[in-house]
DNA sequence: GCCAACGTTGGC
DNA sequence: GCCAACGTTGGC
C-alpha cells in the first residue's frame, strides 16, 4: 500500500466539501508526471493526505482513501469545462482521474510551516523548494511520523 | 533538439 | 499581488 499527498485549493474544493460528498472524482490533473503516477502507482485502498494549497494556511487538513483507480477524466472532453483539453478524446483520453473517499479530518491542521520545521520530513516533496506537483507520494515513515504528531 | 517566451503554481 | 520555479510551446 502506498501513501500520498494531494493538493487542492480549498476555495475550489476543501476537506469540508469532501466530508459532505464522501466520494468525489479528483479531476483536473493536467500534468504528465502526476498522470503517470496515478495511472501506474495509485491503487484502490491507498491512503492520502488532503492538503490545502494557495490559501491562508497551507497544510494537511484530512485523510482520505483512494476509492477508484485511474479512469478517463471526462472534464477534458467538455468544451465548457475549466480543464478542457482539445487534444484529449474519448477514444484516446490523455487525462485520468481517481475517486477519493473521505476518511476523517485531522485532529488539528498540520501546517506547511510545521512540516518544514521537522528535520525528519526534509525529504517530503511538499516541503521542497519549487515543488509544484499536485500529487506526491509520501513514504510510510513520513506518513506515520505525521500521524504521530497530530 | 535547443532554448526563449510564455503560462501556471503556490508560498509569502 | 508579487515573483521564483518549473512546465509547455513553438520557432529555428
Amino acid at each position: 500500500m502506498k501513501f500520498w499527498l494531494m493538493k487542492n485549493e480549498p476555495e475550489d474544493y476543501s476537506i469540508d466539501d469532501l466530508k459532505k460528498d464522501v466520494i468525489e472524482p479528483w479531476d483536473g490533473i493536467r500534468n504528465y508526471q502526476v498522470r503517470n503516477m496515478i495511472r501506474d502507482d495509485m491503487k484502490k485502498g491507498d491512503l492520502a493526505f488532503f492538503y490545502h494549497s494557495n490559501c491562508e494556511t497551507p497544510g494537511i487538513y484530512g485523510l482520505m482513501t483512494i476509492h477508484k483507480e485511474a479512469y478517463p477524466d471526462h472534464t477534458a472532453f467538455d468544451k465548457k469545462a475549466k480543464y478542457y483539453d482539445i487534444k484529449s478524446s474519448k477514444e484516446k483520453p490523455t487525462w485520468l482521474m481517481v475517486d477519493v473517499k473521505y476518511k476523517r479530518k485531522m485532529k488539528r491542521v498540520i501546517t506547511l510551516t510545521e512540516l518544514k520545521e521537522h528535520k525528519k520530513l526534509e525529504d517530503m516533496r511538499v516541503v521542497q523548494r519549487g515543488n509544484r506537483l499536485s500529487i506526491t507520494e509520501v513514504s510510510k515513515k513520513n506518513w506515520e511520523f505525521i500521524l504521530s504528531i497530530e
